[in-house]
RNA sequence: GGAGAGGUGGCCGAGUCAGGUUGAAGGCGCUUCCCUGCUAAGGAAGUAACGGGGCAACUCGUUCGGGGGUUCGAAUCCCCCCCUCUCCGCCA
């Protein structure tokens, strides 16, 4: 939810168009807040006098009773009418306003989807393996794509071997990494109410990406944003405290609706995967210095890696409802000869936690809390990565430097 | 899954079975002051959040797990949901 009282300011609603949002639409906001403003005031006033009215209705004597109430019931009436006015007018302003995202930071690129803008770029552009990605899980016996479609279906994969061992030495690797940090370390729920969906701003948006449970007000998480959202939901956490970071380790489903045919080999883009994600509650004065700080540890790791990659500063018009800012990091994927996204990190500024209700005290009173996330291992992805990149000649799998003291492993070869 | 008991302010805990100065007794904690060789103990006052109006003192509204309803008026009555605890059953 946008800062409807800061909506009238140049700036911000400025932000909020380079987003592409409809200027009448920012219009069409403040003019029916102000109006629903006058009727909260209205509503206000007959409240004040039914309390007072009613309150006198228990001190009168029994006889002085029956007029007096006849009296608080017109009171009444009025008041109804007042709240109805007062009812429909927040509900238009409601719904409008939650059409409306959360302003592009100044530094952020005008433009679409194509308009991000490169801000590094680290390493070359290897040419491709003999096998892709998908070939070379077939050959290592590492994934098992058939058998995933025959238990589950479409976009569901096994991942046996090798591929297990490297997948809990990367989760070591980065919890060790971001522990350090400061870091604490979570495995969420990862079924969460609809109310938890909605505050954290996935519903009703992209209900339709949702996997829901029959029988149950359930829904399977896309992301441990959702639950670790969800840590300080309604708090009014002591400035002193801040800031307060968490990674949490979950499994991620996801319907990918809409993108049949797209990225079907191997694990690229699959229903199901596991994930590394870092959230953090900060000081309003201080979440571009945690965003930055985001962007540095998905750096490090993919540095650490050894991964020839990009960062990209995601364009006003790329940007969802609730990022101010957002970078991407792409990894080169020889096999396609081009740069894919492998991880992300957003600042919201106050905009979900607006939502969550969650704020922080400090001197200078509460105010809200920013929210930030970012990916620190996408699991399956980075396998893809990992396979093309450190594929041998000889078809076997040179275990990344910095993740065999966390395997104990060099080298693996196909599976017998 | 079955049966029962509960969810009240930062915390504990009255009030609910007779609806009306109860936004909520009392206690703990916290803040300020007094007393006091130091500390402990003691005394006084203050101490919920959120939204609106006001330079401010202050004032109005909302909130007693959540959502509806009855009523002039609901912590209190009715309905639905959520959660916690105890016992039984079941289970990694």
């Amino acid at each position: 939810m946008i800062d409807l009282k800061r909506l009238a300011e140049p700036g911000y609603s400025a932000g909020i168009k380079r987003k592409g949002a409809d200027g009448a639409v920012i219009d069409q906001v403040i003019a029916l807040s102000s109006q629903r403003h006058e009727a909260q005031l209205a509503v206000e006033r007959l409240r004040a006098e039914s309390n007072t009215v009613s309150k006198a209705i228990g001190k009168a004597s029994p006889e002085d009773r029956p007029a007096k109430i006849e009296a608080a019931a017109a009171v009444k009436a009025a008041l109804v009418e007042a709240e109805q006015t007062y009812n429909t007018l927040d509900g238009q302003v409601t719904e409008l306003a939650l059409q409306l995202p959360v302003p592009a930071h100044e530094s952020v690129p005008d433009g679409g989807e194509d308009d991000g803008q490169i801000i590094a770029t680290v390493g070359g552009t290897p040419a491709a393996p003999p096998m892709d990605h998908a070939d070379f899980g077939r050959h290592l016996g590492w994934v098992d794509n058939e058998l995933g479609a025959d238990v589950s279906g479409s976009r569901f994969a096994y991942i046996m071997g090798g591929a297990v061992q490297i997948e809990f030495a990367l989760v070591q690797y980065a919890l060790a990494k971001l522990v350090a940090r400061g870091f604490v370390p979570v495995v969420p729920p990862v079924l969460v109410r609809e109310q938890m969906m909605v505050d954290a701003g996935f519903f009703p948006t992209d209900r339709h990406q949702v996997y829901s449970i029959e029988g149950d007000d359930l829904f399977l998480v896309g992301t441990a944003e959702v639950p670790l959202a969800g840590v300080h939901r309604g708090d009014r956490i002591d400035d002193t405290r801040l800031p307060l970071r968490y990674c949490g380790f979950s499994s991620c489903f996801r319907r990918e609706a809409g993108t049949y045919g797209k990225d079907t080999r191997g694990i690229f883009r699959v229903h199901q995967f596991d994930k590394v994600e870092m959230f953090v509650w900060s000081d309003p004065d201080k979440s571009w210095d945690e965003h930055e700080m985001l962007l540095e540890i998905e750096r490090e790791i993919l540095d650490e890696l050894a991964l020839p990659y990009r960062v990209v500063n995601i364009a006003a018009g790329d940007l969802g409802s609730a990022a101010a800012k957002k970078y991407d990091c792409e990894v080169w994927l020889p096999s396609e000869g081009a740069y894919r996204e492998v991880t992300s990190c957003s600042n919201y500024l106050d905009y979900s936690a607006r939502r969550l209700d969650a704020r922080i005290k400090g001197e200078s009173g509460s105010r809200f809390a920013h929210t930030l996330n970012g990916t620190a291992i996408p699991v399956a992805r980075m396998l893809v990565f990992l396979m093309e990149h450190y594929q041998q000649a000889d078809g076997t799998f040179t275990v990344p430097e910095v993740l065999r003291p966390f395997c104990g492993l060099d080298s693996i070869g196909p599976r017998s």
